[in-house]
DNA sequence: GATGAATGAGCGTTCATTCAT
DNA sequence: AATGAATGAACGCTCATTCAT
């Protein structure tokens, strides 16, 4: 049998001759029928049913505590079908987290560019309540990735974690990034901004989590509205 | 790695249904020569050579991603060997966390007991300042536990993962509690103290978390600090 | 789930940030206990099943069609207590070839002694018979091996096959050297030694082949005799 | 790669047990429309196109170690069509087989007969030489496939391998019979005539492998020459 | 006829846990 | 008490073959 696992290095070193060991690979294409027909009607379908199945999965039970097999039944399909859709589970994930990262891509984006088309420091919080809006925007039309991501992006990035790891170091980059202008711009205390980003980040998460997984019972502006006083008055009564 | 046998395989998910199957053992003897002589001591050491082995590689590879194999042999046992200190996985983490959640419970409980002691309301501040103090004292005696508990206490208590998701309820509860009567005092503004606690426990714990990594290059106590400001009043410049 | 396999590089790029995969190995031994007692003795006996099994498997079903659970059943084994004893399945086929090969080795470096010492042409030819009478023994004492070794050393070097193509490769190396020897000796009619080394050892492994395959109901003596009369003197009648 | 389906699962070998099963199936058309129009030329090109593709994988990672898709692929074509064309690999390798065969078998048959034909001794020589001539002949136009029958003509005949493997019978046998007519006509020495055959068919199979590999860079024409200069009078100087 | 998705058995390998030594 | 072999379920992944489009 022995269809090789450990050893799919194209060459080996094996007692002092050199083997050279050749794959073939079929090099499978994901998605290689993109008209509007039935079959591209059925793979979307079926993607998006994999998608969602893995989802509700993971919320449940962990990413590292699901396999495979338990995706595909989910979703009504074999788990061999599995791999006509995703290259793999991390792929999946990846997949999973695209539309929400590119949400949260472009908020902080669109940020900085307001910030730096902002002829006066006046103008500036403005750009700071869009991202807010922005970011809020992503939160409620992804609310179930987003838990998956707040579950999921501490820890080391292993395995099908790595995407979810790698946007929370991209957040905490591009909220230094708005820190630093901020403070630049004379808008915060000055306080190390690597500081006042993580807090703000923090407890922005730590709410939405709760939030998200029905811990407060309140609306959700209501929240964001206390939070918003809270960051930039802070908490003692005055 | 944590696959799981005594626990979940008791749980099945199939097509949507869920089989629960549970049976009973004749009762292994963990420890069972309590006396403080040789025997007991060598017990000991073993069982901190496996918490200090297990806790480094937790930290590098996630509690999911670690074997019980790689743990004992990481504390120079064999494999074999684990099973006479601990139950299981779970087991050991419980142990491992142990200490710094009994730090924790006790400085919410004194704090709790200063509170109500206090006959003023000027009293109050100082509670809470030593709370935070009793707190900096387990990060400090516990960092790597810490960082341990940050990494894994958000997601589904699932596994070993169980006792540190329960650690944070604890935590969110007691908090409330203290915000709760932190407002009652008329310490507070008057936002949802389920928020503001939250809100708090959130932006301390990512910047634990940064700082804890070696992501901040600061001092601690400077890092305290600047979290305490923010936290009374706010990001905002004055 | 996701025990990753395709990932285990630890280095992986990922949306433009470098994760770095970090991976435990318990570094598994294999044969750590050699003492002569009752541990060491089960695990020879064991270790002999599973390399006598592999081998009658390997020689009805060809290397490439056994698998690991098949082996180990046929060893009474469960198909996980395999890898206690062999790392995988290239492993194993090493295991087993190396007997032979050491001995093939043996005679080769012996033949090529004898024949750097012979200080006379004379002596030559008793060099070479030696030689024949070394390996004639490698083949009685590793008979199955052999046949093992005459159905998988062609084709390319993949998988479990590859150290047999490599011990082929070995030989056709040494007979090369001994052809040449021969040759300034004085002792071989002026064709290429390639094609002399070749074609002996073609003509040899095709007899052995079909002497160990049962299809030539000779004695092996007398297949061995009448072969080197062909190879010697040609097959035309004088 | 091969993994048997409707062939070897019905063989089931298990703690020493042999289970077989079989199953009939309706009948699949191979090639209805054997007209000799434009349908019949796509179709033959399609497959010649799979063949070349599955002969230049084959040569590459081995019989076994080649699956439908990879060929298909490599033929322009999407795996399910590979069905279209042959009812599964090892057709796929008899017919690709089958062209050199047909020559093989007719060089054999040839020369039979002209031996039959022979009224004097001393007109067989000739008949053998035609032979030798004729086989190189299949040996020139079909290189490609005699490397593969190099490569897998030994070991069990399995799967795929089984008409490479029968072929290497039907030469082993017909260079026999021609052995034992030479032998009656006088022209050999008396030597077992099974030896004698399979030495000869060895030997040449062995130069003819390292020449198709490349491995010899010497002209085709001059390794036959000296080949047949050893067998017919041996090794030795003179 | 061409395509590629669906299926599910099978494979190599890992691992928690038990148990003989 | 220590060891490491035994077990077998799980897992990620592949592939021959069938079948809807």
């Amino acid at each position: 049998m022995f269809r090789r696992r450990k050893y799919d290095r194209s060459v080996m070193l094996f007692q002092g001759a050199i083997l050279i060991r050749r794959k073939s690979k079929p090099e499978k294409r994901i998605r290689p029928a993109p008209e509007g027909g039935k079959r591209d009607q059925n793979r979307r379908e079926r993607s998006q049913a994999l998608q969602d199945a893995a989802l509700a999965l993971f919320l449940d039970h962990g990413v590292e505590g699901v396999g495979v097999e338990a995706i595909a039944h989910a979703a009504g399909l074999a788990k061999g079908s599995f791999y006509n859709y995703f290259e793999d589970q991390p792929a999946l994930v990846d997949a999973l987290l695209a539309p929400a990262r590119d949400g949260v891509r472009a908020a902080f984006a669109s940020c900085r560019d307001a910030l730096q088309a902002a002829h006066e420091p006046a103008m500036a919080p403005l750009a700071y309540l869009a991202l807010a809006q922005a970011l809020g925007e992503v939160v409620k039309g992804h609310a179930r990735v987003c838990r998956l991501y707040l579950q999921e992006a501490r820890g080391p990035a292993v395995g099908a974690r790595a995407p979810l790891v790698a946007l929370a170091g991209e957040i905490a980059a591009a909220a230094l990034d708005l820190s630093r202008e901020a403070q630049r711009l004379g808008l915060l205390k000055p306080v190390d901004p690597r500081v006042s980003s993580l807090a703000v980040i923090g407890a922005t998460e730590r709410l939405l989590h709760a939030h998200l997984e029905g811990e407060l019972d309140k609306d959700g502006q209501e929240v964001a509205a206390d939070l918003v006083s809270l960051v930039l008055q802070g908490i003692l009564a005055t």
